[in-house]
DNA sequence: GCCAACGTTGGC
DNA sequence: GCCAACGTTGGC
């Protein structure tokens, strides 16, 4: 039984690391995340599985790309180090806390698919798409397979 | 276990 | 830069 292929959508804000930086890295280990719902996403991938790139907190937020999950989760070692804006003193290495995920440049659309599209077609991208849900700030979040297709079909 | 205070996210 | 929405923390 192979499983399925899974859908997500990725937050990162630009001026920190845009998709023109994955495409220079090539892969990425996906550090940093420290919310426990956008944690337990991760935990849940799969190699394989699709990721559309989003541009958050930008002049125009939206999809700009598409990646692929190239590990399963393991500890996000940022937790551990003491001069890591994102460490964690309650975590520990026995028991550690946070995980990131490998992701995987796949390709940048051709243009932006922006917030506010994505928006205006709340009603086809059916109910509960966590990006346009009201005040969610989920930084990882499930797409379904006719969310994917179309979202990417917008491009 | 409640909830006020605080910090962060992210669109605008 | 503002601020609404949300998650987390910590006092009680």
């Amino acid at each position: 039984m192979t499983s399925r292929k899974h859908y997500w959508l990725m937050k990162s804000e630009p001026d920190t690391f845009s998709i023109d930086d994955l495409k220079k890295v090539g892969i990425e280990p996906w550090n940093g995340v420290r919310n426990y719902q956008a944690r337990n996403f991760m935990r849940a991938m799969k190699v394989g599985d699709g990721v559309l790139f989003y541009h958050s907190n930008c002049k125009e937020p939206g999809i700009v790309g598409t990646a692929t999950i190239a590990t399963t989760a393991y500890p996000d070692d940022t937790q551990f180090d003491p001069t890591s804006d994102y460490y964690d003193p309650k975590s520990t290495r026995e028991e550690p806390r946070w995980s990131l995920v490998d992701v995987k440049f796949d390709r940048a659309l051709k243009r932006t698919i922006t917030l506010d599209e994505i928006k205006r077609h709340a009603d086809d991208l059916g109910e509960g798409f966590a990006l346009i849900q009201r005040g969610s700030r989920l930084s990882v979040l499930p797409v379904t397979a006719a969310q994917w297709k179309f979202l990417l079909a917008l491009e």
